[in-house]
DNA sequence: CTGAAAGCGCTTACAG
DNA sequence: CTGAAAGCGCTTACAG
């Protein structure tokens, strides 16, 4: 704990016979230092252990603005906790002058971007923000490779959270263990059902990297707590899909007794299930957590739900962001998995928002949105 | 976002017609002032909606050290995440020349101590600490009293952690949600068992209020989730005791099928029911985590264990302690549920702590052990 | 009780 | 390319 931190930046301009100021340019690559007079700089800053004071870094100079994107539905069931955890994030990080925009594009999903659209995302970054967090990537590559350009031109910082889409080099990525929340699931199953359980698989695309990882996570459970996995469908994240292989599940797997639900069309698999004669003989594992799911967790047909916290991730990439700004120090750990969190009846309240609250208002309140 | 924070100690000066010193000296509570100016800063601050830049108020002045105190055995088990957690905030708020002083106190247990271990905890009180988090509390008044004159005069600012015994008025009280926890065993046992499964719940002791909340829980969540609460079983910490009643258990109510071990005892209820004919017959809900507990979760007869983030619980009283301190500005909520985590096979490797990290390492290293 | 001044560690125009 | 100087917002001896 002592004796750290012990070298400012005189200690090495002392050493190395330079100004403080020029020490200062070195060590933050802002403004022209002879390459040579650098390199002695550097040696001397590694060998005091030299560490920034990010206070005194941050005492002046302009503000660093982070911004954050989401797009697609779903802002309130799963966009909205990404934007509050980078807000809450920014509001924690306030005495460094740390600013958040948060730009949410309702229209566009499926990857897929107008050029109106791509021209919205680069007047933003054009706009002197030095971070940005989930950065779109479009299905289009000419349409990435334009972004990619203003990205690489303005030197701005990118991480990203939730989805491993490791396109655009991120500098952190805090990504969904969705392996281990197969697992989870599958256990779960098992204890509900026993030995040789019958079960089935939601997912959204068996054969995306994300989906594949959940599947895997399952199968591999199964060898510890032995399932009968009867049938995995695929609903590609719409409603009507998902609807119909419920229905296509009921009617071919009769003695099914388990779902994992993996992909975000929980809701209408428990619809189609609350229809059929016997709903109490089928329990549910699903994903993510909105309020609409709760009526179903309460009666008790869906026994869990396992959540990526997309709040932490986002409040943790935002302050690793932040912090990658103010020092320049790149980060230990560039991906790091958060822990898929457990959600019963007990204990689900604890995990909703309210919307009524003071800061979730003020949050939704600073979304940019853009339309198109 | 904007606008926030524009006012500084100089706007306030300006506008109350004194120096910035002496608006300083108002707000820090430091120094004499004169109560009628001091009362017109103050409504200027109010008005003006100042916050000080914590930034600005640590970059000069002596270091702010937070003592964190643990007795009783159960270092590794235990106090260990309580001191990480701690050590982990104090790391993340270097900047801010915050200290923490870490103190185990080995042989103190059952709240007694002996007059020299008040003497120790006395003269680390008087060594220039701010802030104490966990301060121990005696069943001897007099003691007590001894060590809380020490806070006053000093006027030390306290906090703590897990258990929710709020005597000596401590700023912030993070807590264990026993209440949930119990709730969440009750409903996996149900999930197990089913209807009417026949269970028991081993705590330490039913009439202290920390056990008895997780008592209720699960007695309240059993209207849900019907289980046949067959006995509830003391052992005050004790491993003979425990040993005794987990074998007067299987003797007296042979179709039990399922426990939730409230206290600390798990490992030894579990060595006990290993040792039966059919230990495959009796699910286990316990508490907390530790490395011999893993074992039984491998062989599914611990089917989840709930823990209550003692981690967590202290980084972030370390933290609100620490801010506190530099800003004067009491909590919003000073007292803080922490949510139980649920941990299963699945996922119990993400909730171990490797001894051999780095980090931990240098943690245990900067432990004062307290003997006497 | 109060003010002028120095200082915390760093950055950044402004001159060379 | 480099240095001297001012400034970020606050605190704290040091003088009054």
């Amino acid at each position: 704990m002592d004796g750290i931190n012990k070298a400012s930046i005189y200690t090495i301009a002392q050493r190395v016979g330079v100004s403080a100021a020029t020490v200062s340019r070195a060590l933050s690559g802002q403004g022209r230092v002879r390459p040579e007079t650098r390199q002695r700089i550097l040696a001397a800053a590694e060998e005091l252990n030299y560490r920034p004071s990010r206070l005194a870094r941050r005492l002046s100079g302009p503000e660093i603005t982070i911004v954050v994107f989401y797009a697609g539905m779903h802002l309130e069931e799963f966009g909205l906790d990404i934007f509050r955890g980078a807000y809450d994030a920014c509001q924690e990080l306030a005495d460094y002058h740390v600013r958040v925009r948060m730009c949410y594009l309702p229209n566009m999903m499926n990857f897929r971007a107008k050029e109106c659209e791509v021209e919205q995302i680069i007047r933003i970054l054009e706009s002197g923000v030095r971070g940005a967090i989930n950065l779109p990537i479009f299905s289009d590559e000419a349409q990435n490779a334009r972004i990619q350009q203003v990205v690489q031109e303005r030197g701005i910082a990118l991480a990203q959270t939730v989805h491993s889409r490791d396109k655009g080099n991120p500098i952190f990525s805090y990504q969904s263990d969705v392996y281990t929340a197969g697992a989870i699931a599958a256990e779960l199953l098992w204890n509900i059902l026993g030995d040789g359980g019958k079960v089935s698989i939601f997912t959204t695309q068996k054969d995306l990297p994300f989906y594949a990882a959940g599947i895997r996570g399952f199968r591999d459970a199964m060898q510890r707590y032995p399932l009968d996995l009867l049938v995995i469908y695929e609903n590609y994240d719409d409603r009507q899909i998902a609807y119909h292989a419920t229905d296509a599940l009921l009617r071919n797997y009769p003695d099914v007794r388990g779902i994992f639900v993996g992909s975000a069309n929980s809701k209408t698999v428990c619809q189609r299930i609350a229809e059929s004669p016997h709903p109490e003989e089928i329990s549910l594992i699903t994903s993510d957590l909105y309020p609409e799911l709760v009526p179903y967790i309460e009666r008790r047909m869906v026994r869990a739900t396992i959540i990526q916290a997309q709040y932490t991730q986002a409040f943790e990439a935002f302050r690793a962001l932040a912090n990658y700004l103010i020092t320049h120090i790149p980060a230990e750990q560039p991906v790091r998995m958060v822990r898929p969190q457990i959600v019963l009846h007990s204990n689900v309240e604890q995990f909703l928002t309210p919307m009524s609250d003071k800061r979730v208002a003020a949050c939704l309140a600073a979304i940019e949105r853009i339309e198109t």
